[in-house]
DNA sequence: CTGCAAATTCAAGTCGACTTGAGGTCAAGC
DNA sequence: GCTTGACCTCAAGTCGACTTGAATTTGCAG
């Protein structure tokens, strides 16, 4: 049988059927059928939900992943959109670098306090203008 | 004088008073004092403003951040917790470098779609584990 | 003294991505 | 045939970080 049913997909996935149901809500993903009430799904499922996962990992939003999807289910993702995004990435990388460095830094650093330290003080003028981007939610 | 109006908090900032009047709400920052009803702040604020952007950054909380300074006011951050979060980071960061080589690869890929290509679909694959991590919304 | 822009308070609203809860349905196993 | 547990629907709630709006108060320029 060429389907799997929600149960299976919950278990391949790792996603919670109530996140399955939103994402059907908003578009993103569609069941081949029913089984009784319980919906049915092609294999590919598991792919769109990992490309989905995957997008919303670059920060696109939910909005944004459905648009890149063709009437026919096909992944129509703009390439300048992607290009774009990969560069915001690139900025959002090298925030984080500098971040990263200044955290070690700061946590070696043998200053009394961390005001105390000149190479703190100086990643404090760097962050000032931190780049807008969304977010991964946790699962609690 | 050596006390800011908060239009001054304001301009150097960047920041909306009302974000400035949740983070006292908050407890992460605290006006010296008042002209009427104006709220008045010492210099410093600033600093500290730019330390709570950083955080924000770097991932914390604003409540996470509230526990970093201490009843002085003065920063006391856990040094272990700068490590965790530095080494939180550094995997964000080696994530988020995959992506943004996978997006540009898409980008350019001659595939018909993303889906004939190899190399996007090798990221699907070690892009479905992600990492939760809170976000930055924007300003809009 | 007057006018007004810029502050103020407080409660309520927003946003995205889900989750939760109450009450209902049903396919499969005994 | 009956139970059971996995699924269903639909509305409402949650979370964090702010924002918004209405009604009010002020400091300061003219």
């Amino acid at each position: 049988m060429d389907t799997l049913d929600i149960g299976e997909v919950i278990r391949h996935s790792g996603l919670p059927a109530s996140t399955l149901r939103y994402y059907e809500e908003k578009g993103l993903i569609r069941p081949t059928g029913r089984r009784g009430l319980r919906r049915l799904y092609h294999p590919d499922v598991l792919q769109r939900l990992a490309l989905i996962a995957l997008g919303r990992t670059a920060g696109f939003s939910l909005d944004d992943i459905a648009g890149m999807f063709g009437p026919d289910g096909q992944p129509q993702i703009d390439r300048q959109q992607l290009l774009a995004r990969a560069d915001e990435l690139e900025r959002t990388i090298r925030r984080l670098s500098a971040l990263r460095d200044g955290l070690q830094h700061a946590a070696h650093c043998p200053a009394p306090n961390h005001m105390a330290c000149p190479t703190f003080r100086k990643l404090l003028q760097t962050a000032g203008t931190a780049p807008r981007h969304p977010r991964q939610p946790g699962k609690p």
